[in-house]
DNA sequence: CATGACCGTGATACTAATACCGGTATAGTT
DNA sequence: AACTATACCGGTATTAGTATCACGGTCATG
């Protein structure tokens, strides 16, 4: 085995992570967003859905960028959000 | 065209990357270092030879965790490092 | 010199990220 | 009803990230 399929758990916490990016997206439209951050709208859309659980680092870095979020943050937020719902509210109000 | 090969930026954003983590790094081996983050060496000499120029966002993120590096400054340092050398040297001081 | 432990490196294997295309559904507008 | 905009979904193509294997270098010890 060489390599590694994404574990259950990773993809939880995709899953978490895009739905930290689209609470922070709010009324703007994927395409706005997407072309802001210099990736196409279908990229985003499987970051947000869950479907692409890892991605490349400056890609989050420039969605970050372009959502006006902490990567450090957003690192902390999806991986803690498996105990508590809370982080979610703070992004809600801050993104 | 589906997936665009790296450009050349890309590449050197890539090694600008590389180079900050290995300063980080300091004395400390790389299979400690790995072995903090949860992943193999050979995946983190490739990354600091800048032989994978995009990584994984979790994957930094461990990394990060392991040297004690926020993800923020980490960005904006290898995007601005084109420019100035400077905070570099806030890393080697830092990490 | 031989042996072993540790480190870094090159080659290889295989999965995942990204982009493009077409189709579908829903809601809003005229 | 027709048109537009947005988002979701499946498939496809291609590059890139990651892990395992095998090899060479270094240093300490015998």
């Amino acid at each position: 085995m060489v390599r590694v399929p994404l574990t259950p758990e990773e993809r939880q916490r995709g899953e978490r992570f895009g739905v930290l990016l689209r609470q922070a997206r709010g009324e703007r439209s994927m395409v706005e967003v997407a072309a802001a951050a210099g990736l196409s709208a279908e990229t985003l859309r499987k970051i947000e859905t869950g479907r692409a659980p890892t991605p490349a680092f400056f890609t989050v870095a420039a969605l970050a960028a372009a959502l006006g979020l902490s990567l450090d943050e957003l690192a902390a937020a999806c991986a803690e959000g498996q105990f508590t719902q809370g982080r979610a509210a703070e992004f809600r109000q801050a993104g």
